[in-house]
DNA sequence: CTGTGACTCTTAGTCCGTA
DNA sequence: CTACGGACTAAGAGTCACA
């Protein structure tokens, strides 16, 4: 995938969508526990999500999206940051 | 993943963003082999993901969307048919 | 110009447990 | 309630060759 180092997963463009999962979430003043079971995913790999540790698949967006009850494109940056966090790094 | 049958991919969801793509990227009049080349990912693996054979990631997503000079949320369908898809199966 | 099979390697994703 | 680690399985990422 994205050669990246088994260890630490710091991409920028995960943490950008990252944390607009996690504030989301916590708009919804519900715990990672409670939503990752009703995206139905798995409660380790969701919190991992909020870290910025994956880069989640079109379908575990779209079950996010759906459970936070927005968009799939709200959880992503707008085009113009994209370019920048796609060019920033590797 | 999607505690799902090993081979052919016939998720309802991931056809529906391939399609979108697709839709897209033609309407660029562009060949997949040269968008994948400008979207930086491997050509054979570009036309699985038309073909709705992967569920690619979010990063992978946003290279497409920049790629296409769309939004990310452009290649999903909205929420209410996020919702039909993501519960028409499994 | 695109679809596929075959293959390798890495990561997504599950499940358990502990601080 | 959240972070994180280990162990493991399934699937994505990436490349080639050929129809």
């Amino acid at each position: 995938m994205q050669k990246r180092k088994t260890l630490e997963n710091r991409d920028p463009l995960l943490q950008a969508v990252a944390t607009r999962i996690r504030a989301l979430r916590e708009g919804k003043g519900i715990a990672q526990e409670v939503f990752a079971y009703e995206a139905g995913i798995d409660r380790s790999y969701y919190g991992g999500i909020e870290r910025g540790k994956y880069s989640p698949t079109a379908i575990n967006l779209a079950k996010i999206a759906v459970a936070l009850d927005v968009e799939v494109g709200e959880l992503f940056p707008g085009r113009e940051e994209l370019v920048v966090l796609l060019t920033s790094h590797n």
